[in-house]
DNA sequence: CGCTAATCTAGAACAAGTTTCAGACTTGAT
DNA sequence: ATCAAGTCTGAAACTTGTTCTAGATTAGCG
């Protein structure tokens, strides 16, 4: 039967490829596998936090973490691929971090807008890396959809953690995605040198004030 | 002396470009370049229109528009370039169209929203040619801030203008930035096939409550 | 007109993402 | 231990954005 498991499937008529993504189950992978999964997601961020998005080359990440350039490509589909696979897993490190010391404002709003900026903060730490993650994120196309949400679904649950708020409303829900919206434009217009940290800072403070508007529903 | 007036300067030490923009004077150009810069962005146009930003190819803009490779690149240094200015373009249409039936609205939220929504609709209508400006605009690096700025300036004056607000206050013009995040990032939720267009509607209706809680100034 | 600097053209060349292929290597089942 | 199916490797090829070059053209000035 088949030797280690089959990691990705691709189509061949259209242009683009399917993908397969982060640690979600679905085909389980060997040791070895995921030592090489590993080793590539970790490449990537080193390259990434040097140079940014230009500075991650698939050959080059296929010479840092010891893999062919077609294993590469069976890992990850394309070069979007990659870097939203890397956004994902730093983004799993980060809400454990967020988790352990939880915002203290008194208002959701005020802890929500808490939570981005320390998050804001941490990527302040690595630019490039920032850069690299979010344009990918932002440029990704249809055929990294799957990808894309999971990371919009983690960076909900970040935000929903902050708020505190076990059965949010629809209401608050659309004031969470209308958040996010911001977060990411924001980050983008800061990355590209069009914003300040401190416009950025209170982007984000205007938006979390969406939050106390759609009322909390009583307890 | 010269002859064709200077298109722009290049920069050659690092890696990108210098870009020189839109209509907004500058160097004045002949008649003739005026005449190759517009077929250039109809040519930028219409394949966008065909298959989005990956049809956009630079040869190919340079066949269509009948005129060489390097002369393309002197007038819009990099694909990015082109996409944003073509952008700029299709934003001065835009901003006209919508001028001509202010939105019914009652509050100013509401005009906001419904002038948003006209927008999107007309997107609708190319959605190749939304993703190619989209996601150019929104994977633009620093080379390209003067352009995207431009851009955004422009969208901040259709958002004021729907508003009617002459002297909006700084509290409303962060709700303005805000809006424009959101507009962007629903944009390309939308492209990306992540949202629907009764989510982007949503998000845009919600987005636009913050127009109303900054409070008007007292006129 | 004739000059000169700048622009335009055609085409080759280069860079990085992506694809492809033949052969060596692993794996799990028999 | 053997084998069939699936993986990995190394290298070449292909695609498309970008750069470079040599020569033909054009614009404005004296």
């Amino acid at each position: 039967m088949p030797a280690e498991a089959k990691v990705s499937a691709k189509v061949n008529k259209p242009a683009k490829v399917e993908a397969r993504a982060a640690a979600p189950v679905s085909p389980p992978l060997t040791e070895r596998q995921e030592a090489r999964r590993r080793r590539i997601l970790h490449a990537s961020a080193q390259l990434a936090s040097r140079g940014g998005f230009d500075a991650v080359q698939m050959r080059e990440v296929a010479e840092s973490s010891r893999v062919a350039l077609g294993t590469l490509y069976r890992y990850f589909p394309s070069k979007i691929h990659l870097l939203v696979a890397t956004m994902q897993d730093q983004l799993e490190h980060m809400h454990g971090t967020l988790r352990k010391k939880p915002p203290q404002g008194e208002t959701a709003a005020e802890r929500v807008a808490e939570t981005l900026m320390r998050a804001f903060r941490a990527l302040q730490r690595e630019p490039h890396l920032a850069d690299a993650m979010v344009r990918a994120l932002t440029f990704a196309d249809r055929s990294v959809s799957p990808e894309v949400d999971q990371v919009s679904r983690q960076t909900t649950a970040i935000i929903l953690d902050a708020m505190g708020q076990e059965n949010p409303t629809p209401e608050q829900l659309s004031a969470v995605r209308v958040i996010e919206h911001t977060w990411h434009s924001a980050l983008i217009t800061w990355l590209s040198g069009r914003a300040s940290i401190a416009q950025v800072k209170i982007d984000i403070e205007t938006v979390c004030r969406l939050i106390d508007l759609t009322a909390p529903p009583a307890p």
